[in-house]
DNA sequence: CGCGAGCGTGACAACGTTGTCCGTACCGAA
DNA sequence: TTCGGTACGGACAACGTTGTCACGCTCGCG
């Protein structure tokens, strides 16, 4: 910025101005500074100018799962362009499940200075949080409730989806459905499972774990847990699939067993429709829950400070032909 | 800072010297100041560090077309994982195939002093980043070449891969092969039509400007491409599909016709192998491309200076059955 | 011709941290 | 007891920027 004034013949200060749009600079002064910006092509320093003004870094922090996974590279897409509307950056983090690495990000984000936050909780204890959110940055938790803290949470009525899957099924013709889930620790999971139990009692149909099986699962362990389903004196006709991987490894499953049930998928996956017989889903918005998310951190930002809020999206079917068959 | 110093009765320097683990602290003295800062929450301000020490900001900036892409997300992660093994965080940015957008973001990174940038470029001019470059932020271009610098590029095998398909179409007997490619001012979507041109005269068939139908393309303009493609006289027995997105379109456009001809697709994508038939793909790698990128980026942070390296990655063919059928 | 208003500009401090350098307390040895 | 050295602690400046305030110039009016 010396180097501009000193070209320009002007103090620092009045860079200072120009780049900042204030009032009172003389436009002769203003374009002789502007062409000498050019000349250095100097870019003003955002970490001085934060520091010294103690605003924003237009910058929020996304702590999830794994950006690789599409759900959650659409819900990083949406919270990007509420963050871009808001003039903001959004620095992105994968945990990978675990919980010291969520810890790690968050923390890290917090260093430096993130306007804000958004976790897709992998661990169940948010107390290192506090200290953050007391000093300021707000936090909002998506798709998992936070471990031991109050704040603003963004949900997915996953209990209600699969309560309805089963529902849908029963419809169909179905009395025997099999289940599974990913690890029961992940709340998304324990809630889905929760879901099924209450959607057969619902529908006045008996419990039965063994057509239970729960994760963390592989390709391998989904088809072992298949053929042990199929093996039971009253096997199941349908099968409800957890999230999208477990799906895509069911489908797999029945493929090398040359055998096929009814299907529905937790999740919306791109090609479902492609497959044969097109994959009944229980679709929720992975966009729509990224938004919701940003959108409460920016009203925070803005300076609403009414207590938490919890906001749980709905789920719906989409029948495709794989719910609705009776083999 | 100085809540910490004056809590635990020291100087704001003997706290630096604590959180920098800095020789000649008595342990008695530093394990006040751990309590304090502990007690008090204390995380220290990353960016003022940076603004002193004239060191790195631990960040580095990646502008891609638009992260809630598969392909793109993939990249993305396997830039994260790099970016961590060298404790670095990842600040990400879609510019929808948008060059001011993509001008912007780089920019903004760069504002941020971001260590370094990868960009997959949108646009194709990137003079606006030479003041960067020589003011020392390293620049990767990755899946493109930039416009018009000098820069490291990463690029995959667009050419021979497309090249290989029609020669492994060719084996499988089909003469008359029809292609379906991106907007051709796409760098991947021109070199994947070369490609296509090159493999038929290597294999010694006619060239046929009919049978080839460059985008921008939808759902709508696939359907109406492959069904005028089918009313020619010589209609194609197999259609290559340009990338994931128009293979997806051109396999409902088949369904929606009640036809279906021979397909290989450029771009793995996730349940390809679940179609009936499989779909057989040119596979590139999105991570091991995102890899290679961060790691040609880390090496310039580390100091190498040898002139700008242009790195392609192959493609291989991955046979699942669309592709070696005979309609 | 003098004076106040108002505009354009610059000097200086401060943001939170770290590098430099100096001061001081304490220890062992002569 | 004194001296030298070591081991620590603290004052101060600086990073690049902006907020505060004050200065000087020009212009119009009495």
């Amino acid at each position: 910025m010396s180097d501009v004034a000193r070209l320009a013949g002007v103090s620092i200060k009045t860079v200072s101005r120009v780049v900042n749009d204030e009032l009172g600079v003389h436009p002769s002064t203003a374009d002789r500074v502007l062409a000498a910006i050019d000349q250095l092509g100097f870019r003003r320093n955002l970490s001085a100018r934060n520091l010294r003004s103690g605003l924003s870094t237009g910058t929020i922090g996304l702590v999830l799962e794994d950006v690789g996974n599409p759900f959650y590279s659409a819900l990083t897409r949406a919270v990007e362009e509420v963050a871009r509307s808001h003039g903001r950056l959004v620095l992105t983090g994968s945990s990978d499940e675990d919980a010291a690495r969520e810890r790690d990000l968050a923390l890290e984000f917090c260093a430096r200075r993130v306007d804000g936050l958004l976790v897709i909780p992998s661990g169940n204890q948010h107390g290192f949080l506090v200290p953050e959110m007391r000093a300021g940055t707000p936090v909002v938790f998506v798709d998992r409730p936070p471990g031991d803290v109050l704040a603003d949470t963004v949900l997915v009525d996953n209990l209600g989806g699969t309560a309805n899957a089963v529902a849908h099924l029963v419809r169909a013709g179905h009395t025997s459905i099999g289940f599974l889930g990913d690890a029961p620790g992940i709340y998304t999971a324990g809630e889905r499972l929760r879901g099924y139990r209450e959607g057969l009692v619902r529908c006045g149909l008996r419990q039965r774990d063994r057509l239970i099986s729960m994760g963390p699962h592989s390709q391998a362990s989904v088809a072992v847990a298949v053929s042990q389903m199929l093996r039971d004196p009253e096997p199941p006709t349908a099968i409800i699939g957890g999230n999208n991987r477990i799906t895509l490894w069911l489908l797999r499953a029945f493929n090398a067993l040359g055998r096929r049930l009814a299907v529905v998928s937790f999740d919306d996956f791109e090609v479902a429709d492609l497959l044969d017989p097109p994959v009944t889903v229980i679709s929720h918005d992975a966009a729509a829950l990224g938004r919701a998310a940003a959108e409460v951190l920016f009203a925070r930002l803005e300076g609403d400070v009414s207590p938490p809020r919890r906001i749980t999206l709905p789920t719906k079917i989409v029948p495709r032909g794989s719910g609705e068959v009776y083999p």
